[in-house]
DNA sequence: CGTCAGCTTGATTACTTTCAATTGTTGTGG
DNA sequence: CCACAACAATTGAAAGTAATCAAGCTGACG
């Protein structure tokens, strides 16, 4: 897919999304946001932001999948988020005017809004509902980065990897055939996103296949055993 | 310390601390936070939410030390953070509508206001500073909780301890002599942080005092080398 | 002064990581 | 379109880290 093979609206009004948080503002408002928007195209691998630097906007993805990570000491990357069409990034860093906490990467060939940090303040200066917006989101987001404690605190890898894996299959779904991941991670992608290593997330595929909950398929993960995988996740909700 | 011993204000606006995210509002709306408001005493242990019980207010610490802690799937408890006098707890599942996440504990006897959940609202519809650092504190919790999962996924206990160590000093303080931590945690306590079992956080302890870095009294924990024990844990900032 | 909870220590076990080597895949330039 | 380089996946073996299990020990408190 090359730069230009997908159009992107000019105003968030003619978006056609309709999940996000921008979405369910008033679409006065919605223009307001998209003077001064910028789009861009994001090939696969490229960085969207990286940690630590400082924030002068807000992303809105239009097309493609996003992953968020932070670094350790050593290097060693931890995915704490993905983000997909409709989904926002870096307003948190834009509205409490620290640096970016992570690095957003393209999984895939994206395109990305970007709104201005000045409209962005001004909306939400006139909107109280959008504040409540961003705080439902942070409280999302929160509670999300919470369980990942627990889960990396308490769980093992194998449940990690599981539970991993339904992650993904909430996230981004599966394609027509039912059962395949639609979306592709390498197997170290996999690892810093269950904090495991490579090596070891590579084993427990093959464990879980042997099992037969899973089986893959070059890079591609078939969910076969959907319920015995959410059990030994240990997911409850 | 007896119930009685410690008279709380009937109005935030006569409550004295100056730090907290209430602190900072209007005085005529701090008098409406403190219509209806309730507060109570809380003895050493009792616990004063708990973990998916629903909430129906927004608390204050006027006193004390609190621990917030979740339950892992076989009971196994992580701390997620602490709150002291002037921190708010149970906001998040108050205006996210949902259960409490967490389970906040007594770590002493405690004085904490209860503040009614429309009364809280009735000021953050007006008060779009509130909102702000409403924004703001949910965003500090985040971060902290991004920052503690990425310890737990790549260091070592006996970092982690250090860290925990360092986090205990910097968010609670020394007693007079300048190197006694001013809190006492069980070694259990100090394990579901460090997210570790007990038996390693006592063995990581021993070490720690034979390299010189802390010393023990009994329950107490004396900071002896900080630098080097912000070395081990690989604090930055 | 007995009891109970929390603390401590030792020994063993299990799980993961690490290191090393090999094979497989992909993208690119000629 | 092929060859090659670079990167990703896989497998095996060894080493380490921390959890678990099992006993004493200690100190606070009625």
């Amino acid at each position: 897919m090359k730069r230009g093979a997908v159009k992107i609206p000019d105003k968030c009004s003619e978006c056609g999304h309709k999940e996000g948080v921008i979405c369910k503002i008033a679409d006065i408002e919605k223009d307001i946001l998209s003077e001064k928007k910028g789009s861009n195209y994001y090939k696969k691998g490229q960085v969207i932001f990286y940690e630590g630097n400082h924030s002068n906007g807000l992303y809105c993805i239009y097309k493609g999948k996003v992953k968020i990570s932070k670094l350790g000491e050593d290097g060693k990357e931890q995915i704490v988020r993905f983000a997909k069409e409709n989904d926002i990034l870096g307003y948190r860093s834009m509205l409490s005017k620290e640096p970016y906490h992570g690095t957003a990467t393209a999984m895939e060939d994206c395109y990305v809004c970007m709104v201005s940090k000045d409209r962005f303040n001004q909306v939400l200066e006139q909107d109280a509902k959008l504040s409540m917006n961003v705080i439902q989101l942070l409280s999302k987001d929160l509670r999300n980065a919470e369980q990942l404690l627990i889960d990396v605190a308490q769980k093992s890898v194998k449940e990690r990897i599981a539970e991993s894996i339904i992650k993904l299959e909430r996230t981004f779904g599966l394609k027509e055939d039912g059962k395949t991941l639609d979306v592709i991670l390498t197997r170290s992608e996999l690892a810093d996103m269950a904090a495991t290593t490579t090596e070891t997330a590579i084993r427990t595929l093959a464990q879980l296949t042997e099992e037969a909950l899973i089986s893959l398929n070059g890079k591609a993960i078939l969910i076969e055993n959907k319920s015995q995988l959410i059990n030994i996740a240990g997911i409850y909700d």
